[in-house]
DNA sequence: TAGATTGTTAATCGATTAACAATC
DNA sequence: TAGATTGTTAATCGATTAACAATC
């Protein structure tokens, strides 16, 4: 079980997980995949397909339990322990993320944040003092971090997922411009804001200049 | 020509756009599909199906012409004209994309910033002052604004997408972990970090807790 | 039991890859 | 001209949707 399932469907998760909660928080006990359907806007069977890739959560005649589900969905993610993190590039992306409480709440713990920059550390984010890049490496081994969030700029985000790499990182959230070139057993999540504006303009670029 | 292009190419033209400026500013004047299928990371023929979906800019037995080809892809984007953008709610993110500097070189222009907080209101972020979320609306009808980036909380973004949609927003970045209802005509983009983190987290449960 | 709804197989749809004739 | 590489059609692959028997 659970092996092989398509990113496509991996990718959906986190919305059922999100839906859920919410039906959760208005005390709904029990839901139909149809119903489902209805509020979360993917197919009854694709939503019955989704979820038969982990097992059989539902009931014939009856539907899915609300919080059974929930709480499945949330094993599935990983949710079920903490993740140690670190922030590289404390510029005003960093710095944003790293004031993130939502993330906390979720499991990602911030433990450590890098800049290179000499006016940036020492400063204190969020309960965390900024440390010198220099550093970052022996950090990284002494500390056991899962993830880490590449808030650099365009230039300077290879050479760090360098480091990173040489220090046994378990997956990267790359906030920089830039496809970055790792092993293939880390994960990379890229965040390319620009790509986002550009589909935006793709759509816009007809109306009324 | 350049109607029903699927999502999926759409997706990956900006990406297309970034590793051809690449190229340019390494002063390469002419590549192949094959030659770009290398450090791209699609197929050859993956790209020679998606660029024809726009028009032929290729040539048979040379390949295609760099300068060219990038100028094409950023008229494709609506890379051609300015767009006015507006960002509502101005905590830690809202601020960080207001002092993105790239997007202006992109040609997306920010001319207002908006938040209900009578401690914020009246600062200046990178040169324009944040203004009381009540003046949006009449802000919104006197400006021809086509993208408004809503870094509001996850309760309050659908409340800010209503008064844009009455006010004829013509696209909206959403950065709130919840999905808006708007008219079918008004493009959303939506940014929700917490589920990219969640995908790490999907493959990192296995991984020594 | 009858009705509802799942789990799962089969059919369809769409996207990617392969192949090759056209042509620079 | 010969070689290279596109543009485009056909084949394949994968994801979504439909259908329905199983069963609560």
């Amino acid at each position: 079980m659970e092996n092989n399932i398509s990113m496509a469907v991996i990718k959906r998760l986190p919305k059922y997980h999100r839906y859920l909660r919410e039906l959760l928080d208005k005390d709904v006990k029990r839901i139909s995949s149809k119903e489902l359907s209805e509020i979360i806007g993917f197919t009854a069977s694709q939503i019955r397909q989704d979820l038969n890739n982990f097992g059989g959560f539902g009931q014939q005649g009856y539907g899915y339990n609300v919080e059974d589900l929930y709480k499945e969905i949330g094993k599935i993610l990983g949710l079920t322990r903490n993740y140690k993190t670190v922030i590289i590039g404390a510029g005003n992306l960093g710095q944003a993320l790293a004031n993130y409480a939502s993330f906390n709440r979720y499991g990602f713990e911030l433990v450590g944040i890098f800049d290179k920059n000499p006016k940036i550390v020492g400063i204190e984010i969020n309960g965390i003092e900024v440390t010198d890049i220099d550093h970052m490496k022996q950090f990284m081994s002494d500390n056991d971090i899962d993830i880490a969030y590449i808030c650099t700029s365009r230039t300077g985000a290879q050479e760090v997922a360098d480091i990173l790499v040489e220090a046994n990182i378990k997956a990267i959230w790359n906030f920089a411009p830039v496809d970055l070139k790792v092993e293939e057993d880390i994960r990379v999540e890229n965040v390319h804001l620009i790509d986002d504006l550009l589909t935006l303009s793709y759509f816009l670029k007809g109306k009324n200049e």
